[in-house]
This record gives C-alpha cells, sequence and structure tokens, in this order.
DNA sequence: TTTCGTGCAAACCTTTTGCAGAGTG
DNA sequence: CACTCTGCAAAAGGTTTGCACGAAA
C-alpha cells in the first residue's frame, strides 16, 4: 500500500467548492487534506498516508486534526471510508464510481470491482439473511497475478 | 456481540487431541482458551471475549498468552481468524462450515450465509480482476430485521 | 535437559477526546 | 461576534514484543 506522491500545488476551484460544505469553515487544513485525496485519484490513502503527504506542505498539521477531517469529509459525503482489512481505515473520492476490492494477500495490491459483478447476489443474500444491506463493500482476498506467477 | 457464558468445565479427549498440534506444547492455558472457542459452537468470539471467558478459571491467564495461543491455534488451521469490521479479530472453529456474515450496523447482530449464496460470484471476481481468491470471507453489512422493524 | 510457552511490563499503532486558543464567516 | 476548527497532550483500545522464569517433551 503506498503513497502516491502528490505536488499539492493548489486546489482548482471546483474542488474548493467541493469541501466548501454548509456548516462547514474552509480551512487551510481541510484543503490541504482534501487535496492529498484528489492527487491520489483512484488510490486508497489512510489515514497515516494523507498525514505523509500533507506534512510537506504543512508539517504543523496535526494528526488529530486530520482524522477529525476525514471523518467529516465522510459525513459530507465527499468521502468514502474503506475498510481493506489491514486494521486501519483508507479513504477514497466519493465521486468515483461505487466499487468493491481485492486485496492481494502477497503484496498488498488493490484492484477495483465494478459494482456489477457483484450485484446480483445482493437480493440473494438479503433473502438469506432477512438483513437489509446498507452500502456494504465487499474485500476479496485473494493473489494478483504478479505475485501468482512463478518467480 | 454478546459473549456466551461457558463453563469450561473441561475438554473432552477428542478436543485435547485437536490441539494437540504436532510441534506444539499441551497447555492448561492452550486447552482452556480452545475451550472457551468449543463451549462457545457458531458464535464468535474476540481476544477479549476469551479473556474473560477464561478468567474465571484462570485468573492469571495474560491477554498477552490469548493472543499469542489464537495465533497459534489459527496457524495450526484449528479456528478461523474473521474480520467483522469491528476494529478486532474474531474467532470461530474452523470445523464449522465456511460461510461468510452480514453484521447489522445498528445493533451488531451477525447472522451466517451459506458458501453456496456467493460461490458463483467468485469466478466472475477472479476473471475481472485476473487475482486468485484465497479464503476470501466476506461480510455484509445491513440491519436485522429487528432493527429494521418499526419501534 | 532442551526447547517452547507463559507472565509481566512496556511498547506500538491507530484513533479519540478535552481543552484553550486561533481563524472563519 | 459567534462558532467552528486547530494544535497539543493525553488517553483509549487492540495487539505485539523483549525478557526471564517455568513447564512440557
Amino acid at each position: 500500500m503506498t503513497l502516491a506522491r502528490t505536488s499539492l500545488a493548489g486546489a482548482r476551484s471546483g474542488e474548493v467548492t467541493a469541501i466548501h460544505a454548509p456548516g462547514r469553515r474552509l480551512t487551510r487544513q481541510r484543503a490541504l487534506i482534501w487535496e492529498a485525496l484528489v492527487e491520489n485519484e483512484g488510490g486508497h490513502l489512510s489515514a497515516a498516508d494523507v498525514t505523509l503527504a500533507v506534512r510537506a506542505n504543512a508539517p504543523d498539521l496535526h494528526h488529530a486534526t486530520i482524522y477529525r477531517t476525514l471523518d467529516r469529509l465522510v459525513q459530507d459525503g465527499l468521502l468514502r471510508r474503506t475498510d481493506l482489512g489491514a486494521g486501519r481505515s483508507y479513504y477514497e473520492l466519493a465521486a468515483e464510481h461505487r466499487h468493491h476490492h481485492v486485496v492481494c494477500a502477497s503484496c498488498g495490491a488493490v484492484a477495483h470491482l465494478h459494482e456489477e459483478i457483484v450485484e446480483t447476489m445482493f437480493a440473494r443474500v438479503e433473502a438469506a439473511s432477512g438483513y437489509t444491506l446498507t452500502g456494504t463493500e465487499l474485500t476479496f482476498q485473494g493473489r494478483c497475478p504478479a505475485c501468482e506467477a512463478p518467480s
């Protein structure tokens, strides 16, 4: 699970608007954290990854602020929190298509799965369990092609 | 996520044999921890749950021992470690049918899902991702019938 | 007797919280 | 000016580790 290097050059205006949710104040910190996520399109960043990315531009940005801000961005519907089973949360832009993940047990590589692949199964799960599924996100464990190949 | 009360009366001989894996020493602690899991058939116990269950018979059994022993039981193929998304691991007997889980986001109730329900999807996931699935265990999030019902 | 397992304490990692002060709207 | 957000410090919760002693084979 690597950290994509980001320039954190400056948010485009559309992004600034996006994170300026009602009741929220647009702070330098919130902008920087949002940027780190945006610069990392398609990837997954943990709180620690965000801390690293942001630290270059704001050495004093405290981790407590990062956790609080990530929470708020999730609440505001701008981020999705994902559990990849690594004992920590990962965050990705909510604007991306909803999807599921396959994690390589060997190297940690993460691949995305389109919703349609699992969609037809949800009704069966609901019928069998009696539960109403709410925003279920699946994480599959496996070995990626590279790790599977004879070395 | 409640703890099933256990008597911890004594392991049956078959169980003692089971946990006496090659290269392992059969200690009082290992037996007690195994018992707690056996007594709790069908349920899921966290390390904390095991600690509680075992403490009645062995107040000095240290939590470090519990973590180490649970790890070894998993390595020995006697237990399965399950991630129900609660920020901690749960353990169940590996002898049980392999299954998946639905967790109620409201009350935490856990239901089991038979393997067949999701089986047909695995091939599609493998085809789409190129990964080879290895022991994937799925956890669905939803609301159980009780929580869904108007109160 | 050799080796592995245990108890203890301390550390580790991720995340959360109380508080006073700074910054935003 | 009101209220949110930040930085700091401290703590919480789950899990891991180093070490010396104790117990199993």
